[in-house]
DNA sequence: GTCTATACCGAGATAGAC
DNA sequence: GTCTATCTCGGTATAGAC
């Protein structure tokens, strides 16, 4: 049933990622959101009782998201090579870092002062990759320092993303990542 | 002359910066900052125009907060004790870190999204800071890669403040700045 | 230069017809 | 389930007395 129902919901969630991508979610206004999505404000409520609500349908929508692709990743049968891919994917999208920084990464840092359920909720998906992280670092071996090695990665790929942002260089993005294959692969 | 004429203006920009790391930027309220500050409401529009350049104020202080740090660290004997230095600081500044992130660097990352103009502003702080990096490395001899060296400590530093603040780990702080300090003895 | 009162607008949220 | 009209509040900013 292709389209079956309304998809207002979807659309809702689509528009407010990408309205808080580009300016933030705070700034972002319903009325904004709405009219991004094609829906009539007011409809808003029947999907999502309060804008956290719709903050918490994104969070959740990258939770799926970052899973799937750590799905896929999983196709690929060496933990180095893995860990090199992923890499390659924050690198590969370069010139969308150094002008909009990371997705979850200014998302979560948004949240972070402003509300505090929330907040916890968007760590949850940087705590989730943290183990995937982790597991591959321990597939490697790296039995003892599997953890210490998985945050000291995402560490250095936001702030990677940070710092590209801040400075609008794509070109520091491919300098870094090729810094972090290298690290990996020497492992 | 102590006390000598109105320190309000000093006392709204402190206020500002104060809950701005707190709550951040946009969602500190004139009326908040003016209560803080000890100042009537009203009275902010003598010093300044209009909210985004108290934000500009912000950013001046800290510009210059961070020259004066730099200062002191240059009377240090020997640039790599300086850059060590410089990552104690951080070091020791964890627990802060961990409940409510960098200073610079949330404010700054709230900044991008939202305006063009101050965003820029803000920026400068982190070229300023990189500036006086590079030397320190060009000074130990790094001639040729003093600027990637720059930019590959502050990214790490901003990625380790950034992680330490999503996961309230004080911990990770020590763990990642140890890390550094042996990376920059070993060069 | 300092303070009070208030204008004005945009935000989130609701009511209720269809 | 969908849409329009509207309420209410809190925000920035201004006016103008002292």
């Amino acid at each position: 049933m292709p389209q079956a129902k309304t998809d207002s919901r979807e659309r809702l969630i689509n528009a407010a990622i990408k309205l808080a991508y580009q300016h933030g979610f705070g700034k972002s206004s319903l009325a904004h959101i709405a009219k991004e999505a094609e829906v009539p404000l007011g409809n808003i409520y029947y999907y999502f009782k309060t804008k956290d609500e719709l903050g918490e349908a994104i969070v959740e929508r990258r939770l799926a998201q970052m899973q799937a692709r750590r799905m896929e990743w999983d196709e690929i049968t060496s933990p180095k090579e893995r860990l090199c891919f992923c890499i390659n994917q924050v690198s590969e999208s370069r010139d969308l870092l150094a002008s909009g920084g990371c997705a979850v990464g200014t998302f979560c840092s948004e949240l972070q002062k402003t509300d505090n359920a929330l907040a916890k909720k968007a760590s949850a998906i940087f705590v989730q990759h943290l183990e995937w992280l982790e597991t591959q670092f321990r597939l490697m071996g790296k039995t003892k320092d599997a953890h210490i090695l998985s945050l000291h990665l995402l560490s250095a790929l936001q702030g990677v993303a940070f710092l590209a942002y801040s400075l609008r260089s794509p070109e520091f993005v491919t300098l870094e990542t090729d810094r972090l294959k290298e690290w990996v692969r020497s492992l």
